[in-house]
DNA sequence: GTCGTTTACTTGGACGTCCAAGTAAATTTC
DNA sequence: GAAATTTACTTGGACGTCCAAGTAAACGAC
């Protein structure tokens, strides 16, 4: 077998297209997704949870008062409104949390983190750590390659 | 403005919460891919293309006769053989390529490049390479840094 | 050479994400 | 203080991805 990256990275030289090692980047950060992604939600999936289910989960056993705007959420976990929406929907529908209206403005709705919802994530987090969040294997100085190189990237894209 | 990731970070230690350096290099892949895939679907779009479909013309493009079995192109573009169904379905609805039967076996499918196709995957890579594939503003210590750290996770979930 | 197994692709369905448009409540403007 | 604008969320629809099941052809065993 061989790597299907380093692959496209001959033939993109072969054909003189351009920025190869941005191409390169680019195609590993797709694939580093999927793999993380795959291996998370496996983990996750006894607890019927996901990726983002169990982000809007944290995040919410995080804030003071287990309550949270959906849109600060959206914010936070940056992702659009309608998926905030949708995602919320599910983790009310198995009872993780509940929507509440806002005490002072009618617009706003709170997500609110339920007894059941705050132990799951509490387990859910100790499985995650237990397979080191999808990178069993990586090394301090490749966690923080990675992490180094992508803040660069983030900074250019204004997220901080 | 605060960082998301910086403050997940704050919160995950806040907490006693496990492998604080994994969960934040796993997060900021899932951030990285959000923003790459965001700016380079975002210049593919005047195409009438995103990027699995770029990628998918791409490889035919490599090929030596320009038509390739489906199963093979999921196989090296790492995707589920349903979502080549899917990608070359469109590609062929837009006159990008047309599937052909298989010289000698019955039950495979070739994906064969049209003229159109070639000419704007050539098109198509150079407005890519114009944006540095979404990762423009990067050094190349960052890319590489990127890059040599995502090869330990490929590696170690079979890519090669 | 026939039957069972494997391989290749497609189909239908579940999900998650986004966008555009819609509703409702607050805020601003004058 | 009424009208216009902005903000917050939801809804319907398009896409892309995967899985499970189905069809069809090739391979292998005997």
């Amino acid at each position: 077998m061989f790597d299907p990256i380093a692959e496209a990275r001959r033939n993109w030289e072969r054909h003189g297209w351009g920025s190869v090692d941005a191409m390169s980047a680019a195609t590993s950060i797709t694939r580093a997704h999927q793999i993380v992604l795959g291996r998370v939600n496996a983990v996750l999936a006894p607890f019927g949870l996901n990726f983002s289910r169990f982000e809007a989960l944290a995040l919410l056993a995080f804030s003071r008062t287990g309550a949270l705007p959906l849109g600060k959420m959206g914010e936070r976990l940056q992702v659009h409104p309608a998926s905030v929406t949708n995602t919320i929907d599910r983790l009310e529908r198995d009872g993780l949390v509940q929507r509440m209206p806002h005490p002072t403005d009618g617009r706003t709705t709170l997500a609110s983190l339920t007894a059941e919802g705050r132990r799951l994530v509490g387990q859910a987090q100790e499985a995650l750590a237990s397979i080191d969040f999808g990178m069993a294997g990586l090394e301090r100085a490749h966690l923080e390659g990675i992490d180094a190189g992508i803040r660069e990237l983030r900074r250019s894209a204004g997220d901080f």
